[in-house]
DNA sequence: ATGGTGGAAGATCCA
């Protein structure tokens, strides 16, 4: 089973993009991020066309989530818990069935949480509480599960072109950091540190100051694997060739092969 | 010092 995550900036804008993607890449589960649509206007029957099921969790202008599967879902839990007051849409679960038990697969976008100096930055700390108090409960069931998304955390010095110039910023704060090893060390595997160590392996860059071609780019995009996910994890790839093509978006997909049928 | 680029919306805000 492949499954990814693309943050796709703007389903409107990225709508062909995105359905040649669907065709060339065949994931069965894509989890994206920054649809920055509401779900009425979420363009799903040339996705449903493809064979996809669509699960979407929108507001108005700015961020939104969403899951496509080829596989039913057997549930869906919209938002992240831990503040009723939260209104930002950057959270989606689906529940689906594969190898005979339940598989989890969550479409996260975490706050980017700048200027750190703001409210941004301390909504992106509390999220991040909020989303290891979730994980914490999850992993209890002890069930393959999978938290992907735009976690805008530059988890390694290896994971930018320039470590000096992302001091402070706060996908690299300690602060950050220091939130998602808490994360992390609930016993999540970060897909691609699996499978590979090597450094400039970005899956984003900035539209600005010719970063794509210069490959001055952070990884940001990550899969975080539950043990029993993990054990089954085939291989992991960054989809770099997206960012090459006319109209991109800033970031690219990411998607892993898990072999459940197994379990 | 400024603006750099792009999306959504339709003036600015967000990244």
């Amino acid at each position: 089973m492949k499954i990814a995550t693309w943050n796709i900036n703007g389903i409107k804008a990225r709508i062909d993009n995105l359905l040649h993607w669907l065709k060339e890449s065949d994931p069965d589960i894509a989890c994206l991020q920054e649809i920055k649509s509401v779900d009425d206007q979420f363009p799903r029957l040339e996705i449903e066309a493809l064979g996809y099921h669509v699960e979407t969790h929108g507001q108005k202008g700015f961020n939104g989530v969403a899951i496509l599967s080829k596989h039913r879902f057997d549930e869906v839990n919209r938002g992240l818990p831990g503040d009723d007051g939260d209104e930002q849409a950057r959270f989606i679960e689906g529940v689906f069935t594969a190898g005979g038990r339940a598989l989890r697969v969550v479409s996260l976008y975490l706050p980017n949480g700048n200027p750190v100096e703001s409210e941004k930055f301390l909504y992106k700390l509390a999220w991040m509480s909020r989303l290891e108090s979730w994980a914490a409960e999850r992993l209890e069931l002890e069930e393959p599960l999978v938290l992907a998304g735009d976690y805008n955390i530059i988890p390694q010095p290896e994971d930018c072109h320039d470590p000096a110039g992302w001091q402070g910023d706060a996908l690299f704060r300690p602060e950050s950091l220091t939130a998602f090893r808490r994360l992390a060390n609930l016993g999540l595997t970060d897909s691609i540190r699996a499978v590979s160590d090597a450094p400039q392996s970005y899956t984003f860059w900035d539209y600005q100051g010719g970063a794509w071609p210069k490959n001055h780019g952070i990884r940001i995009d990550h899969l975080m694997l539950s043990p029993e996910a993990a054990d089954h994890l085939e291989s992991a790839e960054i989809e770099k060739y997206t960012r090459a093509w006319e109209k991109p978006s800033d970031h690219v997909p990411v998607s892993i092969r898990i072999n459940l049928d197994t379990a």
